[in-house]
DNA sequence: CTGATTTGCTTGCAAAAGTTAGCGCATCAA
DNA sequence: TTGATGCGCTAACTTTTGCAAGCAAATCAG
């Protein structure tokens, strides 16, 4: 079955109770510093609703959480992304190359990597 | 009176736009390869929509670029918070390439960015 | 010219996000 | 007890997202 947590609404919303329960705030106050309605709020932290990017980050925001661990938790953002090495992530980050580009380089830097992976043990 | 650009809805259609016609791609190819409608996209790109987070991973995907390079053209994500690393400085302090790979790659990404800037100014 | 294909866009609709109003329960004050 | 206040949740509603169908213009084949 359910081999992993394939459900971004669920965990995001557990994380978010989580997180406002350490912040020691009910749901109205968090709600309001938010900017957003409790019971929408209350919806979100049970899994009943997927809040939009704009709603994550006041919540973000109101927890003093950085919003990629929010996106994190929600499955959205690629946690994998991060143990990427600066290189990749440098060219995966530069808006100025169009995507055939980006491969093109990240293969080629992959490619470095293994050959050089090959030749150290022989 | 508008210093900046407020509206996060425009700026990332147009960021998108431009990453999708560096990449060659038409409106129907890109959002099929998304798994996303033709129409969406493009009401995503005139700034008449402002996409899901979900909608806004894929399209990631789609373009090979990074979710949070988006998020930030989405005015979403704070700027500095994920700072455009220089992808020239990342490779070369790789200390696992080669010289001369590490020449190869720069050599490549400068030819790139060449190319792109003649082809945007036509 | 005729038909087929690809381009981006408009229109209407279903579904999901997000809000306001209000319920039931608990706690504390008077 | 009575009333006021805070808690989280439900119900009903409005707004926005996202899609299927389809249109007009451009390109190319026959």
């Amino acid at each position: 079955m359910s081999a992993k947590k394939p459900d971004p609404y669920a965990s995001l919303g557990e994380f978010l109770r989580r997180q406002r329960e350490l912040s020691q705030l009910s749901i109205r106050q968090l709600a309001d510093l938010c900017g957003i309605s409790n019971p929408y709020l209350s919806q979100i932290e049970r899994g009943l609703r997927m809040p939009s990017s704009m709603i994550l980050q006041s919540l973000a925001k109101g927890l003093k959480i950085s919003a990629e661990t929010l996106y994190t938790q929600a499955g959205i953002l690629d946690p994998q992304e991060t143990e990427d090495s600066d290189v990749v992530k440098a060219v995966m980050h530069d808006p100025q190359l169009s995507a055939r580009q980006r491969e093109m380089l990240i293969d080629m830097y992959r490619s470095f990597r293994k050959v050089n992976e090959s030749e150290e043990s022989a």
